[in-house]
DNA sequence: GTGTCATGCGTAT
DNA sequence: TACGCCTGACACG
């Protein structure tokens, strides 16, 4: 279940087995056959990410656009592999590796052009654009009366972040996640968009989302901190917060379920509409 | 075994 | 705001 880094991730260690090669592809599944056919044979000549978006790239020009959704896996496997599962959407393999994708919302086939347009509705990417990142977003958030919690997962807004990272990054940072997106100072919309940039290269290097600092965890690295403990609110309703212990709360904002500390991230201004915001429950 | 839920997003109402 | 889509993990009986 992918954010951003999750894709990064693929981009990075996918390419290390499959630039430069041959492939030969197949949709066992079927709903990508003709695309599938249209790969057998070509050569890969680069894989990159931007925000939950990833793009292979084939010397034909042709573009493998695959976005994950929420079901959306990978398996990568240096041959002999197991077996495909008969759901595969995409089995593409080289003389020694082997690629498994299935259940993704996206597998389709563009041309550069679309490309560009599928990226000209992507916000800035804090992997991909950690330097300039923080002035788009404040120029973005400027004009928008939804949640901050909500404009994080607006793609738009910002590509990569999902809703493990939009609750724990309002933590990081100390904002209430219903504060009105246009009233939150710019200094807290730079910490958001600094602590995302660190927040998501760390998730991109261990392929796990840990946004704790260890040492609060009584850990020396975040590779040790066993799961459970390696955020700080998210899907933790009714716990303790780690840093001061009111218990977390969550609310159903734009139906998905975010969280935080009511201590830790006080409402300095307005909030939308609180109706739905219920008791913290176990 | 069945039911529920989930790190997403587009479209219809 | 609701629903549909796609898959797998887990809780429950």
């Amino acid at each position: 279940m992918p954010e951003g880094h999750v894709l990064h991730r693929a981009a990075r260690l996918q390419g290390r087995r499959f630039r430069g090669r041959q492939v030969t592809a197949a949709s066992p599944q079927g709903r990508f056959a003709d695309g599938a056919a249209r790969l057998d044979g070509q050569t890969l000549t680069g894989i990159d990410a931007h925000g939950k978006h990833l793009f292979y790239r084939f010397d034909s020009g042709d573009v493998l656009h695959v976005h994950l959704g929420l079901f959306g896996k990978f398996r990568v496997h240096s041959l002999p592999a197991p077996e495909p599962s008969p759901n595969a959407r995409l089995v593409m393999e080289t003389a020694t590796d082997h690629l498994h994708l299935a259940g993704p919302t996206v597998c389709e086939l563009l041309d550069p052009d679309t490309e560009d347009a599928v990226r000209d509705r992507l916000g800035p990417d804090p992997i991909l654009d950690p330097a300039d990142g923080g002035d788009r977003l404040v120029a973005k958030l400027a004009r928008r009366s939804i949640s901050i919690g909500a404009a994080l997962l607006d793609q738009s807004v910002v590509a990569g972040i999902g809703n493990v990272y939009r609750s724990e990054l309002l933590f990081l940072a100390g904002v209430h996640p219903l504060t009105v997106a246009k009233t939150v100072d710019e200094e807290s919309v730079r910490d958001i968009w600094a602590r995302a940039v660190v927040a998501l290269r760390d998730g991109e290097r261990m392929g796990r989302i840990v946004t704790v600092l260890p040492d609060e965890m009584g850990a020396k690295t975040l590779r040790e901190l066993k799961r459970g403990d390696r955020l700080y609110v998210y899907k933790r309703s009714g716990h303790p917060c780690r840093r001061c212990g009111t218990s977390i709360r969550s609310a159903d904002a734009d139906g998905r379920n975010v969280w935080w500390c009511p201590a830790c991230q006080p409402a300095r201004t307005e909030l939308v509409d609180r109706a739905s915001v219920r008791r913290a429950g176990p």
